[in-house]
RNA sequence: GGUCUCGUGGCCGAGUGGCUAGGCAGAGCUCUGCAAAAGCUUGUACAGCGGUUCGAAUCCGCUCGAGACCUCCA
């Protein structure tokens, strides 16, 4: 094992600063982050978070580091309000789908497991269901309970905040909140008698007549709190401390909270060394929102079909274009940035073909690469500085096309580093990928070819009439000629 | 109401106490039968008002505006 000279630092949202990454055991890194809860279909800011981290994941993987990276699928269900009288909502969608909860289950989490394909991600090392952790929810709880720091009350077990607190427990070190401000602030909401005190959540639910996902316990026939699974699922595969945990920002309270809580009363130390939180992705300036109508789905982004979009993207344009900006920073999905997003990919995958053809002219560089690669890496060591690394990459590109042209020379040395490095950020970390050629496009471009070269020949008896004719009438249907010095090449618009 | 984040050129989006972000669009040039495309080059900026400083867009304060969380949410 072999880990890259680097200095990577983490924006830790536990000290709001960034710091040095030091693993807990050298080469290894654990590194959990929330799934989806598999209810509907993904939406497109789930994928950001997922497409962030994955970019994570692959640039500890480049650097050396071994890397466990678990993703829980949350298929258990959570209350559809904290009046504890909510229905599960997986099984609420199951009684609208007329579908059994666990077939909503899985037709979600196949859909989501393709669209985070399209995107290029790669699968986690694991990928643990809530479900299948029932047993291990249970004996928290149970060991929870056993250390006076949760209750039962009617059949539900609630973790008991202000206890915690009274025992040197800090509930709020993440979100930076207090607890006394947390008390004055937080809604009397009905069916809350149960808990001593409003801070308190849910470990172990009773289930109501009406909830068909349910499972036995000590306390009663019910199923398990929602932040339970995460805490449980985190320990058992990567250990009652790792280093990374991640998530969306929305997650940071109450979830990523009590997570910490949970954790810290089950094992007396701080369960995670770096949180990492991702920001919000908001269409057209505001919170995407089925209720408003300012939605787009993953799918149709890709086919283009909603009213909010003029065209489909490819998945990798909005990967490319999520790369473009920081994770930590609000993105904005719109048309115009997606349009632009897309020329400037086409631009860069562009060189990436042209990486292969090109040869070395000289025994001398006329460029830095060495001094090029060194600030690319230090603006992924920079909390992973996508954006900058990107912006250094166009500066390849500007070179690529120059040697291309002849017009700027090269070493054999320095021009295998620049196609090596060049790959590994773009389709290894950055994971884009060229749109692949269909078999449909083989067969049109062997068309094409009869037609360039007939045109070819109008050309050379000057008969413009005929070659515009053509060029023009292609046009039309959306198939660009280009007259380049030694031949002529098309691509679809 | 409470906690927190942000406000950059026509658009998107980095960064920083003094030194080019980058992409898209615009402009100029090259290529071309003419175009288109492509390539090369390139201008415009840091919400407002105060303060700290030799120097701030970058630090501090206030104002205005936007967003997140406080209730399920990546």
């Amino acid at each position: 094992m072999n880990i890259k000279k680097h200095e990577l630092k983490v924006h830790n949202s536990l000290s709001g600063k960034k710091e040095s990454f030091q693993p807990l055991n050298q080469e290894y890194v654990g590194m959990y982050v929330c799934g989806p809860t598999v209810y509907s279909d993904v939406h497109l800011g789930n994928c950001r978070t997922f497409i962030s981290f994955d970019m994570m994941y692959r640039y500890l993987m480049y650097l050396g580091y071994k890397v466990r990276y678990v993703r829980n699928i949350t298929d258990a269900g959570h209350l559809e309000n904290d009046a504890d009288e909510g229905e599960d909502k997986i099984a609420q969608k199951a009684r609208l789908e007329q579908l059994e909860p666990m077939e909503i289950v899985q037709k979600y989490t196949v859909g989501f497991r393709k669209i985070m394909g399209e995107f290029n991600a790669l699968p986690p090392s694991i990928e643990p269901t809530a479900t299948g952790h029932i047993i291990e929810q249970i004996e928290m709880i149970k060991d929870i309970i056993s250390k006076g720091l949760a209750y039962e009350a009617n059949g539900s077990v609630y973790f008991d905040v202000p206890k915690y607190q009274s025992q040197g427990g800090n509930y709020g070190v993440l979100s930076g909140r207090n607890t006394d401000e947390l008390f004055h602030n937080t809604r009397e909401l009905d069916g809350q008698s149960e808990k001593q005190s409003p801070l308190d959540f849910a470990l172990w639910k009773k289930a109501s007549p009406s909830h068909i996902m349910r499972w036995p316990s000590p306390w009663s026939i019910g199923f398990p709190g929602w932040h339970l699974e995460c805490s449980v699922m985190s320990s058992k595969y990567l250990g009652e401390q790792f280093d990374i945990h991640g998530g969306g920002m929305d997650l940071k309270f109450p979830h990523h909270e009590c997570e910490i809580a949970q954790c810290q009363a089950h094992t007396n130390h701080p369960p995670v060394k770096y949180w990492l939180h991702s920001n919000m992705l908001t269409l057209n300036g505001k919170r995407m929102s089925k209720s408003t109508g300012n939605t787009v789905l993953p799918q149709e982004l890709f086919t283009g079909e909603n009213d909010l979009l003029v065209k489909g993207f490819d998945p990798s344009v909005v990967r490319f274009f999520m790369m473009q900006a920081h994770y930590r920073s609000v993105l904005d999905f719109s048309n115009e940035a997606l349009l632009a997003s897309e020329k400037g990919f086409a631009r860069l995958m562009d060189a990436m073909e042209k990486l292969d053809s090109l040869h070395s002219s000289s025994s001398i560089s006329e460029l830095d690469v060495e001094g090029w690669m060194s600030r690319s890496l230090s603006a992924m060591d920079d909390d992973f500085n996508t954006p900058i690394l990107i912006a250094e990459l166009f500066e390849a590109v500007r070179w690529i096309n120059s040697i291309s042209e002849g017009k700027l020379a090269i070493s054999k040395e320095d021009l295998v580093q620049l196609s090596s490095f060049m790959k590994d950020m773009v389709f290894f970390v950055l994971a884009l990928k060229s749109p692949a050629k269909s078999a449909s496009t083989d067969k049109l471009d062997s068309a094409m070819q009869l037609i360039i070269e007939l045109r070819r020949g109008a050309r050379i008896e000057k008969n413009w009439a005929l070659s515009d004719q053509i060029r023009d009438h292609l046009a039309q249907e959306g198939i660009q000629l280009k007259d380049g010095p030694d031949a002529t090449s098309w691509f679809i618009q």
